[in-house]
DNA sequence: CTTCATGCAAAACATTTGCAGCTGG
DNA sequence: CCAGCTGCAAATGTTTTGCATGAAG
């Protein structure tokens, strides 16, 4: 609660520091990603928006998602086959463990990778500007089911 | 060439003992991923295939793709924005270097990786199954023309 | 007031699917 | 022969775009 405050007023003078608008549907987005409530879709955004205001659109939704894109204030989890989930808590690259089965996106830390990029940087010679690390498994409540059901 | 001709031959007698044909087109595209140069995505395989069977049509070669892929024969590279790139000379989940200019993709190694997997799943009580690991950069050419043009 | 955002519908794009006809084993 | 493959075209699902209308600052 606290933090996602913090993330919201963050984000939010962001976008008036740069004269965006503050519109209702872009603060009901905005106010979602910053919450930090799981990693949600874009279809999941667009859904709990409506509750709100039922005139939104998809395309209102994706272009706001766009926009603290670009700003780098979230996080883009794309997948080819499944639709992209969107990290609003901690926009820094850093690693995610991801069930197969209920779809559910949490995150974690991994200090060693920074080292690593590093490392790959001087035997390369590549110059490193992002990375992105997902573990693919089955959560502890999916492993239950599983043997029962 | 060696490691490319025992891929080759490895995925033509899985393909024949589990009584899948090796229709000219199909034996084209395993060819080419089996080759292992670099990590071509479906429309080049397609571009490739073409030279040679002229009618040949992108569906077929998805579907030879996507056959490989189920047999655990190739890995997929899938991207949210760009299409899917293919890695046919190691089907086991390892780290890719990306250059985000050319869209270049090299391989490497990461040891340290499995490791982390299996402190993952003793922490969280997740099963691990797979993981993706990719470093976005710039590559030692693009850095030159950059600096240039 | 003016510019930018919205909402709709259509487009874009990669990938998949249904199906009639062909062909490898 | 005939199950499985091919090639076409149409469908799919996600995301983007063009444009007329509307509202924020």
């Amino acid at each position: 609660m606290r933090d996602s405050n913090v993330r919201l007023e963050h984000m939010l003078s962001k976008l008036k520091r740069q004269h965006f608008r503050i519109t209702p549907q872009r603060l009901c987005v905005v106010k979602i990603l910053a919450a930090g409530k799981g990693h949600p879709s874009a279809e999941e955004i667009y859904a709990q928006v409506k509750k709100d205001f039922p005139t939104t659109s998809l395309a209102t939704v994706y272009k706001t998602i766009n926009l603290l894109k670009e700003m780098g204030e979230i996080l883009e989890l794309g997948f080819s086959h499944d639709s992209s989930r969107y990290d609003g808590s901690n926009p820094h690259p850093h690693p995610h463990l991801i069930c197969m089965r209920c779809k559910r996106i949490v995150d974690f830390e991994a200090p060693a990778l920074t080292g690593m990029a590093r490392d790959i940087s001087r035997k390369t010679g590549y110059e490193i500007v992002n990375h992105r690390l997902d573990f693919f498994g089955i959560c502890p409540e999916c492993r239950e089911e599983k043997q029962s059901g």
